[in-house]
DNA sequence: ATAGGTCGGTAAAACGTTTTATCGAATTGT
DNA sequence: ACAATTCGATAAAACGTTTTACCGACCTAT
């Protein structure tokens, strides 16, 4: 609790350079409609750099009532993934000097609760809601807040302002690269088929099939959920059940490809000689894999950046901001791939 | 843009009560030294929840001059160590009240003029400041400010309040546990020398030495660095130099663990059989690999809970902080450890 | 000469709290 | 019965901006 020294405020600006706080303002502020002469408006900005003058953004946004600020509400921190989005939109609104003000969804609590708590009590001046965790309620209680609002990494009926990433497409390409290689009997390990992402995903696994031309075999997908343990539970359950053996998996999350390379080693299963391996979203855990795991690479980060500068361009502007697609997408060769057989 | 329905400020309150504004400001901040009526009390907040009061942030830090947040800046959010520091410190900021701003210091930017910014434009009331770069120029940037700040996971020369793990502790641990399980030659895959937590593992890993009755050998530590390259270079110039071999690794993080697992396995030394290893800090990352590795947990998210609550403690109170270490540390056993040999 | 226009600003209200100083009424002590 | 004290409030200033409305001086065209 230091004494916390004064800083300069715009009287002080305002004495020093010998005009009306007025002027101040409106000089700082890049006021366009104010007519000043190229003298004055230097003697301020110079007076304001010398003070050292910040603005106070408590005043100004109980004037303005703006706060400068987004909120933005995540689950798992500590995923990579979320971690990614959240470092994309700080730069964002840094850069349009905004702060971020973050939001974390323990277990235990209401997602609504929280949506409430930032808009009402923080009063932030929109939401980024980096996974809705239940849509028919998630959205509803976003509607209703009437508050400008961003999805990222997830799409919801109604909602038209979200940023994703080519779920899809990824998945798409991640099986043509498995299908390039020589693959024919490509299996899916899949995430949960309530979730977006892995809705997409697996819709591409399909799309990736057709266009090499080879069938889509029910046998060969198993839902894996997100987790190791979700992982390894499908592999057993698709190297018990699918024959002949697939010889190529593309797994939703590397979570789950960790847990699929876990089981297929206990069972003798040489990677890439045997079953090659392709994981979705790249991250540190695919090179520390044994084999390092190829992926395919998604924009995480720009989506985090897309999301909250549109969100912010939206509350600026009002424009209307109709949802973007993340388009850039790369195959990140490691060593769990190969032709069949070696 | 939306329209953004006016929410109730004190003075809709007042008027629905009946009394004035200052009656509901002092009982909705529980006011001891204002006596009124119970009566009274229950009306006003009866008709405060029922509008669904809550106090414009802007009109009481412009009144107040405190923001009622914390700034948190942070390198490489995406490390998992310190998304664990984050949700640990988001928690005990709600529970208090304060909400928590993040900033991510990328890699070209000037730590001091994160510092500077959250203060002088953002007005946070304090700084959680989750690992100074460089100790001299931070501390000094830090301490000119004058305003309330903790450092987390480092301690500096000059600085009390801090909060941090017990390394030193927690590597003696680890050392301990191999050498119960019988090593004789273990060897410690170091950190950078400058940095606070390396130095202390260092110390706890001849400590561990030291209570087992071993011999430091110089020819068994090999600084790492923070990386799995810098991981697997260290392995390999242990391997070549160290005769005879090590039977247990100590690896100052996990990145650098798996590095060196990535050389082992090359080499043909099998683990555990050949050499045990364990890693400091867990995480996700010790689950994937092969084997999975044996770590030493530490209070990370703890960490950061004290450190945000010691901080507002001090905000709130002005009282003394004199910097604490969290000693709680568990080995979590996994399969890369065994007695020498098998 | 004077009406109108442009230039270069200023004065002051308003934003929603918190808090200091004050005040009337009820109670108590003498 | 009257002063003093306590109880239960209230009025109003202050916090530092932004912004609306206005103003005086100077030019310019009739």
């Amino acid at each position: 609790m230091k004494p916390k020294r004064q800083s300069a405020k715009i009287s002080d600006v305002a004495k020093a350079a010998g005009v009306s706080q007025a002027a101040v303002s409106r000089v700082m502020r890049g006021d366009a409609s104010f007519v000043v002469r190229e003298e004055t408006r230097k003697r301020i900005t110079d007076v304001a750099r010398e003070l050292n003058y910040q603005p106070n953004p408590a005043a100004r946004g109980l004037r303005t009532s703006r706060s400068l600020s987004l909120g933005i509400v995540v689950p798992e921190l500590d995923n990579p993934i979320h971690a990614k989005i959240i470092i994309g939109a700080e730069r964002a609104a840094a850069e349009r000097g905004y702060s971020l003000l973050i939001a974390h969804r323990d277990d235990g609590m209401e997602e609504t609760a929280i949506y409430e708590r930032l808009v009402h009590r923080n009063r932030v001046d929109g939401l980024i809601v980096a996974t809705l965790q239940d849509e028919q309620v998630g959205v509803s209680a976003l509607k209703e807040l009437e508050h400008p609002f961003v999805l990222v990494n997830r799409k919801a009926r109604g909602v038209e302002h979200h940023v994703v990433i080519n779920d899809r497409g990824g998945a798409k390409r991640a099986v043509a690269y498995l299908a390039t290689l020589g693959h024919q009997r490509i299996a899916h390990l899949s995430g949960s088929p309530a979730r977006y992402n892995s809705i997409c995903r697996l819709e591409g696994y399909r799309d990736g099939l057709q266009e090499a031309g080879l069938d889509f075999d029910p046998a060969l997908v198993v839902e894996a959920g997100y987790t190791m343990s979700g992982g390894a539970a499908a592999m057993r359950k698709l190297l018990d059940s699918a024959h002949p053996r697939p010889t190529a998996l593309f797994a939703s999350t590397l979570m789950v490809a960790a847990g699929a390379m876990g089981v297929l080693r206990e069972a003798g299963v040489r990677i890439p000689q045997d079953m090659s391996i392709i994981g979705f979203n790249d991250g540190a855990i695919a090179d520390v894999l044994a084999p390092p795991l190829t992926t395919v690479r998604t924009p995480l980060e720009n989506m985090g950046y897309l999301a909250a500068s549109s969100l912010i361009n939206h509350i600026q502007d009002g424009g209307h901001f109709a949802g973007a697609m993340l388009k850039d997408i790369e195959i990140v060769e490691r060593k769990s791939t190969s032709a069949p057989g070696g």
